[in-house]
DNA sequence: GTCATTATTTTGTCCTAGACAAAAAATAAA
DNA sequence: TTTATTTTTTGTCTAGGACAAAATAATGAC
């Protein structure tokens, strides 16, 4: 019985396969392809499609230019050359701050030198700072770049690794459980594959003094609501990126709202939150990093505050987590 | 307009909903529903499955026994008793080590004790140890308590962020960069999404003196070869769970080494591998952490030795990491 | 008894083509 | 400009059939 040989010449993919690498899934593939007639894939002697890579990478490129705000029909008539030029416009002027330089590094290739490089910065500006003001802008900058084709997956899976282990490594090194007030769950909710703005948010609180429990990415709720009771949990916090649809976050959070005891308060934040218009009284909704520390500072979560209506900006997602 | 409310009264799942949570994809539930008569969820008006929470935890204790495995037809005729019967069953007596008391920290709830209780253990025994004798053993006795039924996802999401944390901070402080050589890049497949066998990889090879480049879990094919390439690197690792197919692991792995230049080498390694008959012979696969340590020391990878046919052993998976 | 080979059952993934609501864009009215 | 209403676009869901890969059972050789 000799190996599988099928997909050996590095050319091929199935529909699963194409699902995997892009995200976009089987059965969008498949209309799309009634529709636009593209992606037109051969198929093999059993009628299954298979896509070459080129179709892959055109795919990679309309994900991205969709996941900013353009709808697929309008992209799958272009060529490849009117695809990047339009994945160029959608990038706009990125503000410099202190660590702009750093994005050069990962452009540049010189992969190696970013770990140090976030280091100093790390202890020239104290982790407060370092989260304001280089960690966030980056993610956007980052994200930013990856839309334009000057980053590849490989540099900016090599940037999220690094700050996950700067953050990581900081969370420990501030984390308490000295039977430190308030206590706080935190995870994303199921199918909530992005961690940082997570982590960002422990490290906030556990500067602010608050025990954190985290329980990562991808809890279910009734797990998260058992936790949060189990170990007297004050706050539970959610993070959500882009990467869910807006209604999948808002009834999700809103089924955890009702399952979770009255007592122990609902945050949410994160990207996937903006234009969120209202969601319901007693969840809290955060912009940005600041607001946190500052509500945190409110500790005895007196009388739930009423959800706070963020200020809605036109849309420009770009799948990545800015928080 | 308000808010939606069709799945507000938190007990009903659409079947995107029942794919996320349970990991059982569309199509196989669908399959069942006419094979087996199982699961066979209510209707809404426009002929959508809805399915319960009942339906959902009984999925959730299906797809736990079959990992382990069992055939599914086996198991949706079986009610829930006969099912948590089972799921005794598949678990082995585990043997003493030293951490093993931490294990009952996340069977009893204690979980905010977890994190200062693996502390003292890895001062006691130094990170080497720690990974062998604690981590290793633990992971395993995770993944059975799980089965278990012992433990929830609650708490083993906990315990994986607190092992996440403390090998992370260790990566950061062993890792150097200072020309360090032989340089790795470590990543996972596409669709593998469990980064704890890295991560003890890649403690590993850091303390062995190797400069370690991660990119974390689930990396697109071309950008691993991009990224090795690029960085000069002599050594990609690949880390498999058992979440992924058999063939679908093989079939990657052997596109990756086509992709790779030969005098890059493919070292793969965790327990999705076990019972892989043979791959090729450039191909080098661990079974265990101490062979890698032991094979980093040779370290000038002088003619690739041929591909290492591993002790195979009956198939009893958990869908855990265990490394 | 064990091991290797072959036959049979089980199981997951893929297929087509139609339907329809949620979201976005375009239009009309204030 | 903003706000309400229509139209277009888009993704997800449905049904039931097909077939190979994986797992199990059966067979034969030693």
């Amino acid at each position: 019985m000799t190996l599988t040989q099928n997909s050996q010449n590095s050319q091929n993919y199935s529909i699963a396969e194409i699902e995997q690498e892009t995200g976009i899934k089987r059965d969008t593939l498949r209309v799309w392809e009634r529709r636009y007639n593209f992606p037109v894939p051969l198929r093999n002697e059993r009628r299954e499609r298979i896509y070459s890579s080129e179709q892959l990478s055109r795919l990679r490129l309309i994900k991205q230019l969709m996941d900013s705000g353009t709808q697929p029909g309008k992209l799958v008539t272009l060529d490849k050359r009117e695809l990047h030029a339009l994945a160029e416009q959608h990038v706009c002027r990125s503000v410099s701050f202190p660590g702009s330089g750093v994005l050069d590094l990962l452009t540049g290739g010189s992969l190696c030198e970013l770990q140090p490089r976030l280091e100093i910065l790390l202890k020239e500006l104290g982790l407060h700072d370092f989260l304001s003001n280089v960690v966030a802008p980056l993610n956007h900058a980052v994200g930013e770049a990856w839309f334009a084709g000057k980053l590849g997956i490989l540099d900016e899976h090599h940037y999220t690794e690094q700050i996950r282990m700067i953050l990581t490594a900081e969370m420990r090194r501030t984390a308490r459980n000295d039977g430190a007030r308030p206590r706080v769950l935190l995870s994303t909710m199921p199918g909530e594959p992005h961690g940082i703005g997570l982590l960002m948010v422990a490290c906030t609180l556990s500067l602010e003094g608050a025990e954190i429990l985290s329980l990562g990415v991808q809890t279910p709720l009734e797990e998260i609501v058992r936790g949060a009771v189990e170990n007297k949990c004050a706050i539970v916090g959610v993070s959500c990126s882009e990467y869910l649809r807006r209604r999948t976050v808002a009834s999700q959070l809103v089924r955890l709202r009702s399952m979770l005891p009255e007592n122990i308060a609902l945050w949410a934040g994160g990207s996937g939150l903006r234009n969120i218009t209202l969601l319901q009284e007693n969840i809290r909704i955060f912009s940005d990093l600041s607001q946190i520390s500052a509500a945190l500072q409110d500790q005895q979560i007196r009388s739930l505050t009423g959800s706070k209506r963020i200020n809605s900006s036109k849309k420009r997602s770009n799948n990545h987590e800015l928080f």
